[in-house]
DNA sequence: CCTCTGCCTAGAGGA
């Protein structure tokens, strides 16, 4: 899109509109009217709904519409929400956590369900029973536990309402008899105007209930309650519709935002069928029925307003104008002041948080007048520092969020086929639905899907993975969203929140692997509750804003009680010194302890230890890391001394052995039923683990912990680092930021910070930190490697036996003599690696008798695995485990061949080895033999790596590309002219035999 | 220049 021309008096904006990259052919588009106002900008995608007369569109009051960045799908509710304060509108989007739920927002959920289920057939009775099962089933328990109510009670509420259903049901229900039908007046945009308006409605089925719509064409994405077929009776006779019910249980407003929602699902539902022309809400308190007819009008004001929003959604930075080009927020939609609507707002805090540290900040901000005292007054807990953090640290998220914005999201699924998007494994096509659906449980339907001619592709999408179902017909766009439950052979096997078994048998699915950036809405929810006015956000902002010194008591004498001493001296018999220490340090915390776990160093044990000497102690724990499978790595540790916890998150993400002590088997195997005994089993589990992301849970809404665990801290980013600390009194960071920091995919992100640490941070505070220097990994020479480049020798061996092990061969001699009967000469394998005619080699440890499994091959590339996978005999495909540095955090093997893969004249390292934190991991991976394989002179360019082969090379670990490496490491300290070379050749030797 | 894990969500009602 360009801007040609901006008339003052008529405001008309002329664009120069293209559907190709290039700009060879052109149209006009002519906004006529008040579509002027569209902050549409050279470069915006747009789409364009009307006629095209030689190349010319032109968009007015009457005809077409113009959707800016179609893209992004905005809900129903967003836009009508945003009538009253947009504002509000776009916080809601961005800020999505922080809208707690109410007594009468589940009351709705469930009436809505009921009203759903109970279709257009019903007696009194059967309603009464459905209500009855849904209350007491277990899919409402968690949120009535949150909101502290008892089952009767919502059961109470709920009847009042029953009675209305059958009233509805009198009225517009199969051919209402003459007494009971209701005339109403419903004129459509395709109705003559001299016919009469008055008709009856008659509702014949329910076609389908919470119809999932994306719709591309408008922008607009929603759930429909009911799509309906409707057949309307007027005096000119009879017309049938299939069109869309919006149920509301609350008053019956009428209003323009209830009436605003359906006439944006007339729009939705065009993306599956005809035009309905109009809606209805349905109050389910009085069983009223209201049309709503989708005329020309509101739609066109509605799709305007979507398109206000879109572009504050989208342009939430902007450039600033001094030279250093730094990206800084974009101010929100203006304040509104309407101290009504203003004091319910579910976003006021956001709201205010934003003006005062973000947009006061700039210049030519409008404040209402009457907000400025409330803003201060809002605010006025938070200090300078406070806010600095919350602006830089919402720019930071921000900046990242924008990064995935083209390569990733929903946009793929219509914007690319399904056999393209197969290529990058995100996708699977040209899928049949076999097999029968089975109802796994209430709004659980688990799918088979089988590819409909040849194998299946090769594909990302795993166990556990959100998918998208959709049609590859257009039509069916996101029909279903659900969860990967299998990927065996050429079938996929997903549980979906739909069943679709209705649909035709012959319909190709496309199953699209579902990405996003939760990991932003989580850290914003967090950042928005560290501004809170509460005491635990206070605290935390003393701590981790302002650095406040933590404080530590004297003796242990008064935390450890008398009855839990024989206990606890138990387990620190089995402890190492520095281990010790920091069990005795964590005790004595009144704030928080960081736990520095160097390489090898017993992370796990010490975590495991901590636990069960807490709750020895009587202290509950929370239990908390990023990922699944290191919360689940200390769980089975535990698991192993009788301590019980209650394990949260999704079940499929859960490890086998910890699935019973998730809350869906225990919920199971107790047959919990009621909230009471929900609400019993909580208090019962003093330990509960889960990721810090699973900290959404009920049970964190009323339930504190005296300490909260993040093992892997140094690996996760500060606002989310927050979200379990919030629920806690004291915390206990574990990592090592000498290994790898959080990801951080933004180039300007990472430059202001983002990717420090909440570990990282608070470690200045030197009181604080315990380190656990003694290993159980590494023999001593493969251990001095990170002793010189990182640790300054701090790393010492757990014991002699760790100090000198090496690899067990047991069939080393036979391939000595083997070898040299073959070739003669021991050097084979070396004149085979650099013979030209052998570009790639993969070195066969398999003759000496070493399990393939207890080798690890790993590189920073995924492209260089792939490779060196591809050259491997097919047998080992998967027992030697081949795998980037950076999933080899964390873990270990017997042996580890480490490939830098970097080799050229410029110097050129590339980002990822020259982080010298990924170096770190990749060495201290192996337990008896590191073998890597690199280009020295240009691994040389960088000073950490020219410092270790500085120091392998003194310690005679280089082998046979010495001559050249003295031209470049030769300068080095402490290197020696020519060093050892009967011990390098004699190092090729073991290679050779390996 | 290529390293990647988290999360159920659109709408439940109030004024």
């Amino acid at each position: 899109v360009k801007v040609l021309q901006e008339n003052g008096d008529d405001p008309e904006k002329h664009l120069t509109i293209t559907a190709s990259q290039s700009l060879d052919d052109t149209d006009l588009c002519i906004l006529k009217n008040d579509w002027g106002s569209i902050p549409v900008q050279p470069g915006d995608i747009i789409h364009l709904e009307g006629e095209c007369k030689s190349g010319t569109w032109i968009i007015t009051r009457d005809s077409g519409y113009l959707i800016l960045y179609p893209d992004l799908l905005l809900s129903g509710t967003t836009i009508s929400n945003s009538i009253r304060c947009m504002r509000k509108a776009v916080l809601s989007e961005k800020f999505r956590k922080c809208e707690s739920g109410t007594c009468q927002m589940l009351i709705g959920t469930i009436l809505h369900e009921i009203f759903q289920k109970t279709g257009t057939n019903f007696t009194q009775e059967e309603l009464q029973e459905l209500a009855f099962r849904t209350i007491h089933g277990p899919k409402y328990l968690k949120e009535m536990y949150q909101l502290n109510v008892k089952q009767h009670e919502i059961m109470q509420d709920i009847e009042e309402y029953l009675p209305s259903f059958s009233k509805w049901a009198e009225g517009f229900v199969h051919r209402p008899t003459q007494t009971n039908r209701i005339k109403m007046q419903l004129k459509l945009p395709s109705d003559d105007s001299k016919e009469d308006l008055s008709c009856n409605i008659e509702v014949t089925e329910f076609l389908d209930i919470e119809e999932n719509i994306w719709s591309p064409r408008f922008g607009l994405k929603g759930k429909i309650d009911v799509t309906a077929a409707v057949k309307i009776h007027r005096r000119s006779g009879t017309q049938q519709k299939i069109m869309p019910l919006e149920l509301k249980t609350g008053k019956e407003s009428n209003s323009i935002e209830h009436r605003s929602q359906v006439v944006l699902y007339t729009l939705l539902c065009q993306e599956r069928r005809v035009d309905p022309e109009a809606g209805f809400l349905l109050y389910l308190k009085t069983g009223n029925m209201y049309p709503v007819c989708g005329n020309r009008m509101d739609r066109r004001e509605l799709l305007k307003l979507r398109n206000q929003l879109a572009f504050y959604l989208l342009q939430n930075v902007c450039k600033s104008s001094r030279e250093n080009e730094q990206t800084q927020l974009a101010s929100l939609p203006p304040l509104i002041s309407d101290s009504q609507a203003c004091k319910y707002c579910s976003q006021k805090h956001n709201c205010v948080l934003y003006s005062r540290a973000v947009e006061q900040q700039m210049e030519n901000i409008f404040i209402p007048p009457d907000m400025g005292p409330v803003i201060e007054k809002e605010t006025e807990h938070l200090k300078a520092s406070h806010l600095e953090y919350f602006s830089l640290w919402y720019l930071m998220l921000t900046l990242e969020s924008q990064y995935g914005k083209n390569k990733k999201g929903y946009r793929n699924i219509w914007m690319m086929s399904a056999s393209e998007r197969e290529k990058a494994g995100d996708c699977v096509g040209n899928m049949i639905r076999v097999e029968r659906v089975q109802e796994v449980s209430d709004g659980q339907y688990l799918h088979w899907f089988q590819r409909k001619n040849g194998t299946m592709v090769g594909t990302n999408l795993m166990l556990g993975d959100r998918v998208v179902v959709s049609g590859e017909e257009r039509t069916l766009l996101g029909i279903s969203t659900g969860y990967v439950k299998e990927v065996s052979g050429n079938k996929i096997s997903c549980l979906l929140d739909r069943n679709l078994s209705k649909l035709p048998k012959n319909i190709l699915f496309r199953l699209d692997h579902e990405e996003g950036h939760f990991g932003v809405d989580a850290s914003l929810g967090n950042l928005s509750k560290l501004m809170e006015d509460s005491s635990a956000s206070e605290r935390l902002r003393s701590l981790i804003i302002d650095f406040c010194k933590p404080q530590f008591i004297q003796h242990l004498s008064s935390v450890l009680p008398h009855e839990a001493k024989e206990t606890v001296a138990n387990i620190l018999k089995g402890l190492n010194k520095p281990q010790k220490q920091a069990m005795k340090q964590v005790l004595l915390s009144k704030d928080y302890t960081l736990i520095v776990g160097m390489p090898g160093t017993g992370k796990t044990t010490t975590i495991c230890a901590l636990v069960r000497i807490l709750y020895a102690c009587g202290f509950s724990v929370l239990l908390t890391s990023f990922t699944h499978t290191a919360v689940d790595n200390l769980l089975l540790k535990l698991a192993r001394f009788k301590v019980g916890f209650l394990r949260l998150g999704r079940a499929q993400k859960i490890h086998p052995d910890i699935q019973k002590f998730t809350e869906e088997e225990i919920c199971r195997s107790k047959s919990i039923k009621t909230v009471a005994q929900l609400e019993e089993l909580y208090d019962s589990q003093p330990i509960v683990a889960t990721t810090c992301m699973g900290v959404n849970h009920p049970v964190f809404t009323r339930k504190r912990f005296d300490f909260c665990i993040v093992d892997e801290a140094s690996q996760i980013s500060q606002p989310v680092c927050l979200g379990p600390l919030f629920y806690s009194h004291r915390f206990v960071l574990v990592g090592d930021h000498q290994q790898l920091p959080p990801l951080v995919q933004n180039a300007e992100a990472r430059d202001l910070g983002m990717s420090e640490s909440l570990f990282k941070r608070l470690e200045r505070n030197k009181n604080a930190v315990v380190q656990l220097t003694v290993q159980y990994r590494m023999n001593s020479k493969i251990m001095s490697l990170s002793n010189k480049l990182v640790y300054e020798g701090k790393l010492e061996c757990g014991s002699e036996k760790v100090s000198q092990a090496t690899i067990n061969l047991p069939y080393l001699e036979d391939v000595k003599l083997e070898l040299e009967l073959l070739a003669n000469t021991s050097e084979t394998w070396l004149k085979e690696t650099l013979d030209p005619n052998n570009p790639v080699c993969f070195l066969n440890t398999e003759k000496a008798g070493c399990k393939p499994s207890d080798i690890g091959i790993i590189s920073p590339y995924r492209h260089q695995l792939k490779i060196i996978t591809d050259l491997m005999p097919s047998s080992y495909v998967g027992t030697v485990e081949v795998n980037t540095v950076d999933k080899y955090q964390g873990r270990d093997k017997s042996i580890i061949i480490v490939s830098f893969v970097r080799n050229n004249n410029d110097g050129n390292l590339g980002e990822l080895l020259k982080d010298w934190r990924r170096l770190n991991v990749a060495i201290t991976r192996a337990k008896h033999k590191l073998i890597m394989l690199g280009c020295a002179p240009s691994l040389c360019h960088y000073p950490p790596l020219e410092n270790l082969l500085c120091h392998l090379n003194t310690e005679a670990m280089i082998s046979f590309l010495d001559m050249l490496l003295l031209d470049f490491v030769g300068a080095g300290p402490s290197s020696p002219g020519a060093a050892h070379p009967s011990g390098a050749h004699e190092h090729v030797y073991q290679c050779n035999l390996l």
